[in-house]
DNA sequence: ACGACACTGAACCGGTTGGTGCAATAACGG
DNA sequence: CCGTTATTGCACCAACCGGTTCAGTGTCGT
């Protein structure tokens, strides 16, 4: 019951907003420029309101900025540069790496390399 | 361009599982070894049934293996090394410097041009 | 002013997620 | 064999997700 509060931890957020492939190619997208909703939804098929949808998650996520130019909203790659998602990354590396370092390294080794 | 782009499934999985707090925990927990489900479960107060469906979501991504050992289930890190994660999230990071190639470009031109 | 345009809010929908409890199963320990 | 232990399968639940449609709202062009 306790741990029923907010999900919205940073980490959380950044994760989630990326583990979705057209969220991704929004980003890649915005990488060439920035684009209007329209733009960004046209090459996908997708209705306008999805699209507000998606890009309103990556903007929760800090990983890209919006701003309304006229009657169209201008998207363009925000501040977060994931560099705490890219730390937790490495992190787990590290762990990754330590695991050959106990006895499991023995079976590892000998599985991968037939020696 | 874009020839960055991975399996999208791959990188769905493992970035939603990236996605939960808990379960970088168990990762994090699991780098310091192997451990049941019972284990696992008991810093977080949660059910064994609980516990279960996470490590299920990790084994699915690939970054957790486990093994039914005697009437208890042996978990340890996986073989996934998220160097797809992290390929991704590197591509994004160059994505977001080229995004200052704009107008601030300028700036540092001196030095970037080369590449 | 009027109509076309770009987006947004709300309601809705099927599928997934994160959790629970309970009953079953398999493996020990004696 | 019996009782305990560790996990699992199933049913269930509320919340969230990715998408839609429809009805606005505000802006632009003429």
């Amino acid at each position: 019951m306790v741990n029923h509060m907010v999900q919205h931890d940073t980490l959380d957020r950044i994760y989630s907003a990326l583990a979705d492939s057209t969220r991704r190619d929004i980003l890649t997208r915005l990488g060439e420029g920035p684009a209007s909703i329209g733009e960004l939804a046209e090459p996908h098929g997708m209705t306008l309101t999805g699209m507000t949808k998606h890009v309103r998650v990556l903007e929760d996520a800090g990983l890209v900025r919006t701003e309304k130019v006229g009657r169209s909203r201008q998207c363009r790659l925000g501040e977060e540069r994931l560099d705490d998602a890219m730390a937790w990354i490495s992190f787990y590396q590290r762990l990754w790496e330590r695991r050959l370092d106990g006895l499991e390294a023995y079976f590892t080794l000998q599985r991968g390399t037939e020696e």
